[in-house]
DNA sequence: ATAATATATCAAGATTTATTGATTTAATAT
DNA sequence: ATATTAAATCAATAAATCTTGATATATTAT
């Protein structure tokens, strides 16, 4: 029940949601890619993309300092469904702002 | 957007996900038969089965003052996936207390 | 008409979750 | 070593959700 609990909970917010469109457009971003691209302070956006790999929706990559995240593949069904959802519903989306300099990790 | 939040948050609750399970197994259930069953005061029955049906999950029938409710048939992709879920999860549910003698509706 | 039953809704308090700003950890650059 | 940058975590407050008890509505029974 937990288990599912927390993947349910993790869908369940507005913002968390808009991140795993952004991220299903984009692919791989780090944090500070995505903190400039919704103008959200580190901590709030740090906050959600846990709640986002808790869920089973994320994976990170790290790599020296930089944390990317990117959609999990292969998703289950029920997640599956849910990120169609989600592409169904065109949500209104930031521009990308891709900030970081950072060459020397190729992911 | 909205709608889907509505859909996502009414399964965001463990009660409701009980619900969900008591119900496919059941049937159709009014609510004083479920609050019997499982030991709740109406009101708060009441308001997890109406955000069930808010939700997309749950259908109605009146009959006089009783009100069934039962699972939606059918269910699209996403509900469906998530009932298969939370069937899985063999969550701990009370035993069925049918108290209504209701014999006058026939579902 | 009155009483009893089934359900829905409302208001208040309790609980949970989200946001912010500050702090911490760790890696890179000077 | 010091400063800077990226990210995670914590504590306090704000906001949303859940639970309870009371009330309202409507139907049925006496």
């Amino acid at each position: 029940m937990d288990i599912f609990l927390e993947t349910v909970s993790a869908l369940n917010d507005e913002t968390r949601m808009k991140l795993l469109a952004f991220l299903d457009t984009h692919g791989s971003l780090c944090v500070c890619d995505m903190q400039e691209s919704f103008g959200m302070i580190q901590s709030r956006l740090s906050r959600h993309l846990k709640i986002l790999k808790d869920g089973g929706f994320l994976r990170v990559d790290r790599c020296g300092t930089w944390a990317y995240y990117s959609i999990r593949s292969p998703l289950d069904r029920f997640r599956s469904e849910a990120l169609a959802e989600i592409r169904c519903l065109n949500l209104d989306l930031p521009p990308l702002k891709k900030l970081s300099q950072n060459e020397g990790c190729t992911l």
